[in-house]
This record gives structure tokens, sequence and C-alpha cells, in this order.
DNA sequence: GTCGCGATTTGCT
DNA sequence: GCAAATCGCGACA
């Protein structure tokens, strides 16, 4: 079963994104990422399995000293994407949520791909190695709409996945708001990232 | 399987 | 100057 040109050309729109942060990271799991890469004539397709939200009271979240440094870009319009360097060599992809002038996004942690170009394979499980895998980096990426089909990476609907079927745990690899229950995962799938031991809220899934 | 550590740049203090 | 929304590797169980 491959993905018809009819999806492709249905990006999710902005409104999808300009809503509370929390419930965008929870329901963009099994959301389809499409990929345009220079290098492969047919698009990448990729279904979201891990996220994590980030707001702007949250004392992790980029945003969270105001609308000024690398945090600006999160009170901007929702769907724009926003891509940081980490630990010097690492780039992670997010969506900016919430109407303009209010910052949240979401982090992408891991996808899996759903359709790929013949003998490709990608490493997407984890937030460092998804953006490695799809090339996606701060200079080519950053504040781009991934709610425009023409941009080389945007958003599509993809498998519905039922509320139950979601894992709340908090969130990985952060210091400050270690509490807060802001990582959603979708149980048994291979492509989640696991490091760490994150404390599971709630697991309604019947494994 | 788990644990610990180092790599290497950015951006904010 | 330093911590960071990470990862791969080697040690050990």
């Amino acid at each position: 079963m491959g993905i018809s040109e009819a999806m492709l050309n249905q990006a999710l729109s902005q409104s999808f994104f300009q809503r509370d942060t929390v419930l965008v990271a929870r329901e963009l799991l099994g959301k389809h990422l499409v990929c345009r890469m220079p290098e492969h004539a047919q698009p990448i397709v990729c279904k979201i399995v891990e996220t994590e939200a980030y707001t702007q009271d949250d004392p992790a979240c980029h945003a969270y000293a105001g609308p000024k440094g690398r945090g600006l870009t999160l009170y901007k319009q929702p769907g724009l994407s926003y891509v940081y360097f980490i630990y010097g060599m690492y780039h992670c992809l997010n969506v900016v949520t919430e109407p303009e002038g209010r910052a949240g996004a979401v982090l992408f942690r891991a996808l899996e791909p759903v359709q790929l170009p013949a003998e490709v394979t990608l490493n997407t499980k984890g937030p460092g190695r998804l953006c490695k895998a799809l090339g996606i980096t701060k200079a080519e990426h950053n504040e781009i709409l991934l709610t425009e089909e023409t941009s080389p990476l945007y958003l599509m609907e993809g498998e519905p996945v039922a509320d139950d079927e979601v894992i709340t745990t908090t969130r990985i690899g952060i210091s400050l708001a270690q509490d807060y229950p802001w990582r959603f995962y979708i149980p048994g799938n291979p492509w989640v990232s696991i490091k760490a031991k994150p404390n599971v809220i709630s697991a309604k899934s019947k494994i």
C-alpha cells in the first residue's frame, strides 16, 4: 500500500497547530511527515511515533525567557518549523503551535519510515538521528511552513491513533521541569526511542 | 541487557 | 564560561 498523490496533496492546515500544544503533541502521533530530499526523486514518508510538548510557561522550553533569541521562533505562526542545533553535532525538529504571539512547540522524537525509495534505509529513532537521516538542518529547514505541500518538509494525515493507544511519560534528556508528563508515544512501535527510564504517567494500552 | 562518559557548537550569562 | 530537548561506544553484568 503506497501513499497516493491525493494524500500527498493534503498538508495539515494551520488550524491544526493553532491549538493547545500538549493536545497537538498527542494528536500528531500517527500523522505523516513528508520529506523531499534532493538526492531522491520520490518523497520520503514517515509516521510520527513519538513527540514531546514544550510551552511558553515551561522552564525547559526555549521560549521560556520570552520572545527573544532563538525562542522567538516559537512565538511566530503555528505550523512553522523550529530547528535548533544541540551538543555541537545534532539538530532537532519541532513544529510551532498555539496562536501567533503565544509560544509553543512539539518536538519530533521518533519516526517510522513508511515509504522509502528502493535500497534506502533510514535511522529515524531519536530526535537527533531523525534529523541526520532526513538531512534536516537549521540552515535549510528552520522557519519553513510545514503546512505547505511545496515545502521540502510538511505534515499530512496518516494513521489514526486512539487515545487509549497512547503512552504518556515525562520528557527525555532535560533537567528542568522533569516531572511534566508531556512525552507521548505509540507503544510497541520499534522506532520509539528508548533511552533512560521515564516516569510513565498513563499506559491504558493493552500490550 | 545497563551504565558512564566524551564529542563538539551554539547561545545566553 | 558553561549547560544543553543527544548519541555512540566501551565496560561491566
